[in-house]
DNA sequence: ATGAAAGCGCTAACAC
DNA sequence: GTGTTAGCGCTTTCAT
């Protein structure tokens, strides 16, 4: 009975006595076939335990029905990017297609190329040279936040994160801080560009000095710390802190209490990206929500709606962010 | 010059002079053509933008050069996952092999399946529709943790949870306390049964009474601690607490200073997963290491080994696992 | 309403 | 050392 490999379409066909043509018709509802055969078909299809061959699909269809996802290597771990990745799974799988995921690691040497429709790329660092690799490509690549180098994505999914952090700024001002500082990021993102940009224009129109420390992508906490203590050190006066690089806010607060600075007393933090521990620290800590779950799926959106020619290459869309005020910034 | 599409394979070959299946070989280095032609051939593969169609080498070959991973969907937000992620997806590069997420929103319902080799399945839920019918199927699924249902898989990569969950108990008890509780996870998946029983196991060797409360996989925080408090009330003379479910232990800490416990005091405190909050934590909470990225890369490993032939079906590896002491169990 | 045949792009036998 | 041929399993004209 049972021939090695699995069940094709043509088996299915001789066991329920049509033609591969409409098996294959019958299976895909193409209202070519007629009721009776078509129940026939499925049936028999059901029984041999038949399922498509997904390769010889797409070749002769000539897509992949998946698309691939990278993300910047070193900041991987962070809660945001697990929560982005899947806001791009689930939209994917809506739409029948598979994720693939995309490393660094992973450079075509010339070789083959990814199975894929279509590239989601988060956060594209601009010295990544996968990135670059994936944006020359001739596959539709849609960025969340801009590329800061000079190739341009098919498409490009944003936050207005310069005006939301002007508003938290605004906020800590309102709560009675005169001297904040930025720890920053470095500029290889549009992200860390933009909120460098915001901060400096901040202070010039509110006629403070610019206390600002930039790190690296993906730093670890003790160089995080080392900033925290030199912004501290720079300007005794320093009374608002705000944290930009993820999981950097929750790395600050040992070195602030060392300083006997008490949080959401005489010294107001604040962070860029929110994550379930600054929600959980003593005292809360308030932070920009980057609703990282509706921005995956804003970009897998995108990317199906150039792909389906349903939204012109260039496109921009813009995604709401939100601030989550707590008790480290006086309630 | 340009016609439309991707440059294929014959394209090459005519340009380069050769027939198909030299530029083939030449492109591949199977070493059967001169090293001159091979030359010629890469050259103008480079020119054209040659880049191999992989559904055509999927369907040729008879394997898809993919792999899946499936993740438990309501606790992918976890460092543990994204670690665990990057581990198996690192491996699979390694080996040039893509990973494509499997969703539990990803139902197969009669239509086409994955085009997958294998399947990793990150610790796998008995309750899991999508984790029976991979396990089902036909592809050979390695799983991180055993499956406690009947289905076996082809192979298993577990490490001695109920071994390192004993040894910090001890560790607790030489560090003075003598009222521990458990905070545990469900008997849903291999793990959260085995530190029940361990924990059981533990108590009754000890002489001391079982304080144990059960959670379902991915409680929210308020949930998480309802259930502190329970315990708390339960016996006032409670002087250690072991949080099983991953970020139940930073959930905890608020209702314990509520209570007044003094955290690596009066109380000891520790986690089963460590994750970079545990360690930034005030005091830094001990936790097991559950090292996510190396399961992940062995998951992987094993897999690849079951696909070449290299390790029977029914395989079962173990992992090493560590424990992180902290100032939260009194240093 | 159904079949027959062509072919997606590639690799592996089998020639020479 | 290189070319010719035959498919992998599927979808899609084009005929009935």
């Amino acid at each position: 009975m049972s021939t090695d490999g699995p069940v094709t379409l043509v088996e299915v066909a001789r066991a329920a006595g049509v033609s591969k043509t409409t098996a294959s018709d019958a299976l895909r509802n193409s209202g070519r076939v007629s009721e009776r055969t078509k129940e026939l078909v499925t049936t028999t299809a059901a029984r041999l335990g038949y399922s498509p061959n997904p390769s010889a699909r797409s070749l002769r269809r000539a897509n992949t029905g998946a698309i691939g996802l990278h993300l910047p290597e070193i900041l991987t771990r962070s809660e945001y990017y697990m929560s982005f990745v899947f806001g791009v799974v689930e939209r994917a799988a809506d739409m029948n297609y598979d994720v693939t995921l995309i490393t660094s690691r992973h450079v075509p040497a010339g070789g083959a190329f990814h199975r894929v429709d279509g590239v989601v790329l988060g956060d594209p660092l601009e010295t990544d040279p996968v990135v670059r690799s994936l944006l020359e490509s001739s596959v539709p690549a849609v960025t969340c936040e801009r590329f800061t180098g000079d190739t341009a994505a098919a498409g490009v999914v944003l936050s207005e994160h310069g005006t939301m952090l002007e508003q938290l700024l605004d906020h800590l001002r309102a709560a009675g801080a005169r001297r904040p500082a930025l720890l920053a990021s470095s500029p290889t993102t549009d992200w860390g560009t933009t909120l460098q940009q915001a901060f400096r224009a901040w202070c010039r129109r509110n006629g403070v000095p610019v206390l600002l420390r930039e790190m690296a992508f993906g730093a670890p906490p003790d160089v995080v710390q080392d900033n925290v203590r030199a912004l501290l050190d720079t300007d005794p006066r320093l009374d608002a802190l705000v944290c930009a690089p993820d999981g950097s806010a929750m790395a600050a607060l040992p070195v602030l209490r060392e300083a006997s600075r008490e949080v959401g007393g005489d010294l107001l933090l604040a962070a860029c990206v929110d994550s379930t521990p600054l929600r959980h620290s003593d005292p809360p800590i308030t932070a920009i929500d980057l609703h990282p779950r509706a921005a995956g799926a804003a970009c897998a959106q995108l990317l199906f709606d150039i792909l389906a020619g349903n939204a012109p290459e260039g496109s921009v869309r813009t995604l709401e962010i939100g601030l989550n005020e707590r008790a480290s910034t006086g309630t």
